[in-house]
DNA sequence: AGAGAGATGATCT
DNA sequence: GATCATCTCTCTA
């Protein structure tokens, strides 16, 4: 017997001036969002929020070749190599030169779950994406995506359909600024990276 | 459940 | 040469 085929993604198509706010805005505004790479991806659970105006932006100390996309205009994606093995997803927010963007963090698996089991090498569908480096794997997201425009193909960006309860912490996994309140999750997900403490 | 370590490479000092 | 917005494994409890 075939597979159960996934539902057809629903939504309205967030479009650039979504992300030409502030980043402390959009953040919060992501979650529960759809966020799709050739099909294969599902709904945004977790993200940090990250200005240049604090150390652990990868933008605090200017203007660079690996951080160039953060400062042009919002609404492009900005990724980066982390550890030197897994790669790391942001939507970039606010005017260009602010250089702030969105760290997406985890993704609650919907569509293309085959791809994404294949690509993580795992079965359990909590973990396919509860992790910044994680989802990447499971969407296919390398260097060769930095730079393009989240309202174009491959990127499918849907708006929220409902209101979410949303959770706020301390940002995790960084040695900077790391009392700073710029987590944000979907209240009670089983899909974070870490819980949230209260 | 939590701690520790290794993998691995671009970026920065 | 050290750092790093991570992940997975192993060890101890």
């Amino acid at each position: 017997m075939a597979p159960p085929k996934n539902p057809p993604a629903r939504g309205r198509a967030l479009t650039r001036s979504f992300f030409d706010r502030s980043v402390h805005t959009v953040a919060p505004d992501l979650i529960g969002a759809t966020f799709l790479v050739d099909g294969v991806g599902g709904v945004i659970v977790e993200v940090e929020a990250y200005h240049h105006t604090e150390p652990a932006a990868h933008s605090y100390g200017g203007r660079t070749p690996r951080n160039a996309v953060m400062f042009g205009p919002a609404g492009y994606v900005y990724v980066y190599r982390s550890y030197g093995i897994h790669w790391c997803v942001n939507f970039v927010c606010e005017q260009a030169g602010s250089a702030s963007a969105v760290l997406i963090r985890a993704i609650e698996p919907r569509y293309g779950l085959a791809a994404m089991r294949r690509r993580r090498g795992l079965a359990a569908d909590v973990a396919l994406c509860s992790g910044p480096g994680k989802l990447c794997e499971a969407l296919a997201i390398t260097d060769k995506l930095n730079g393009a425009a989240l309202d174009r193909a491959p990127i499918r960006l849907l708006a929220r359909e409902q209101e979410p309860d949303i959770v706020c912490g301390v940002r995790i996994g960084i040695t900077k600024a790391a009392e700073l309140p710029w987590r944000y999750g979907l209240k009670g997900s089983r899909f974070l990276s870490k819980p949230f403490r209260d």
